[in-house]
DNA sequence: CGAGTAAATTGGAGCGCTCCAATAGCATGC
DNA sequence: GCATGCTATTGGAGCGCTCCAATTTACTCG
């Protein structure tokens, strides 16, 4: 399993090695001639460049990392997707990792990117404390995603909550609804943001008066748990909650109470992910504009690229709102 | 932004380049006077080795490739859970890559990780081509999760599928249910197996005569559509789904129609994954016992590397059966 | 106390590449 | 004919580490 390298490939085509390095970065200055040699060779000879070797002669890796916080929420599926196709089509190759929910696992993995010297990092919700962001902001681009940070030189992008709120609640008032529970995701990461801007729209709309918020969970479970309450006691209208996970929590809760969607209770969720797209579900959700976002992310990292010591910068992107058939005008 | 190496470290403590080496290698044979001086300068420094140089020198990157079918698809969440821990436990560092249902794509990631020099790449549910598999293989140490390979230098680590189709079967009819449909996943990989040992079950159970299969995919969508068939025919008492996500269309349909699940029909899916454990679907499932398979794929790497010459192994591991609430007996 | 041996440490070559300064080749123009 | 300015090519140093053979130091024992 030994393989060859530029050496040999060089001594094939009968020119240097440096010549073959310059082919292999499509360099403008080898002439047609050598060019088109040397490639024969290489071919002929299953010539593949050692990244390692290149990557320490030149450091530069053209990677960067992706550290997303749950595999097992497919948000992120849908959030992977769009940072490696921007990535990829900006020259950089993906490296993924796992953070599995835990801000020690994230922040091994993210000295496993920095070992491995990749250009920069983008962390999509991220758990990981400031004091390792701050640490590790000196030593490579770093580019948090739906996660707040205010420090010194660490960009952030999110999607504006403010928004998200705004069309949820004039969806459902514009359906005739006014009395709205909102199940929010307690401790978890943006969730407090959400609430909030839920309760201002609100405000806004005149409903000060009839809004609620029950303490939850990013989770099916907290999801189940809330619904519980809400059909112990007095059953609103309208059930906005934190992600779609909760969502159909609440679903399940609702069906087996036989209280029927959008019949009776109209429900909306959040990020859109494939639960939303379940026929089983067809959830109204708000989704977030990942394309964009991973278009900013990465374009904050070449800025950093060329400008480390640049202050930090915080990008909102607006949201769109998906309607389907969990929402409609309230029961009579 | 330039850090510390060993040199600086070596420096700091007053050594020569190779005791720090040794240290950071966890050679016996250093004092511990040295390495206690060493990791405190290095502490101090914030070092950290440049895994590249060490790669490139030791020829070693201890280093597997993961390369997933499919992140949207919940399974291989779990899959990856499963592969990653065990890869961790073996001392390896685990790299991702999404193959995003596409041989191309996939064949292309392939060559990423063998440009990374990984020791090894265990593909799950590939649908990769065998010829970019056999000449990979003369490359690196290949394993094969569910995709038989019948090539020379290549392991294949599957679960039984005829236990599978024995179990859903047995629970089945043991339930009281003879009229059972399969659900089948066309062409997408193992479907074959599936559905013709489910009909090898069938018989055994002297039920040739009242089995069924439809024609599917592995998707919700087709789930929808086998269940449209299903309600505007002669309806079964159990349909057993080539996966969760088929059983998910189908039980969408059944729900529209007022079909109750178990009342009316007994729905089983496979994989347990995520969408078999939501309460509003609560499915029976077939599960893959994948940490065992993890952790036979990751054997096959390090007995394949010490021994690359070897023939093929194929390694089939028995799944188990995770009954929830789809399941019950027959209507009367 | 010096030979003998084991343990700890070191210098140097080399992994496969990039990058830079230096050189070779070659048409121009006066 | 020769300095001039190109473009194409080359050799060599160096990236940060590992590995090996060689050397130094420490320890044991007759």
């Amino acid at each position: 399993m030994t393989r060859p390298t530029m050496e040999d490939v060089a001594a094939a085509a009968g020119v240097s090695r440096s010549l073959v390095s310059l082919v292999f970065q499509d360099s403008p200055k080898v002439s047609e001639t050598s060019r088109s040699r040397v490639l024969v060779e290489a071919e002929r000879l299953g010539y593949r460049p050692n990244v390692l070797a290149r990557q320490l002669a030149s450091n530069r890796t053209k990677t960067i990392g992706i550290l997303l916080d749950d595999l097992h929420n497919p948000y992120f599926a849908d959030v992977l997707d769009a940072f490696e196709a921007e990535a990829e089509s900006a020259g950089y190759r993906a490296l993924l990792a796992n953070g599995r929910r835990e801000g020690e696992r994230e922040s091994e993995a993210l000295h496993t990117f920095i070992d491995h010297r990749v250009d920069g990092v983008i962390l999509a919700s991220p758990r990981i404390s400031d004091s390792v962001l701050t640490s590790m902001s000196k030593i490579a681009p770093l580019v948090c995603v739906e996660r707040r940070a205010d420090l010194p030189r660490i960009d952030v992008v999110m999607h504006d909550e403010r928004i998200g709120a705004q069309l949820v609640v004039n969806h459902l008032v514009g359906l005739g609804h006014r009395d709205i529970v909102h199940i929010d995701g307690g401790t978890g990461a943006g969730a407090a943001a959400r609430r909030d801007w839920f309760m201002a729209s609100m405000r806004e709309a005149g409903l000060a008066a009839s809004m609620r918020v029950i303490g939850g969970e990013f989770t099916e479970q907290a999801g189940r748990e809330a619904a519980e309450q809400l059909v112990r006691g007095a059953l609103p209208t309208a059930v906005y909650c934190a992600n779609d996970s909760v969502a159909a929590g609440v679903a399940a809760v609702l069906q087996r109470e036989g209280i029927s969607i959008p019949g009776d209770v109209s429900l909306v969720g959040y990020d859109d992910t494939m639960l939303a797209k379940l026929d089983l579900l067809s959830l109204t959700s708000v989704r977030q504009p990942l394309a964009e976002m991973a278009k900013a992310s990465v374009d904050l990292i070449n800025r950093r690229i060329e400008k480390p010591r640049r202050g930090g910068e915080i990008v909102d992107i607006a949201p769109t709102l998906i309607t389907r058939r969990s929402t409609a005008a309230p029961r009579a």
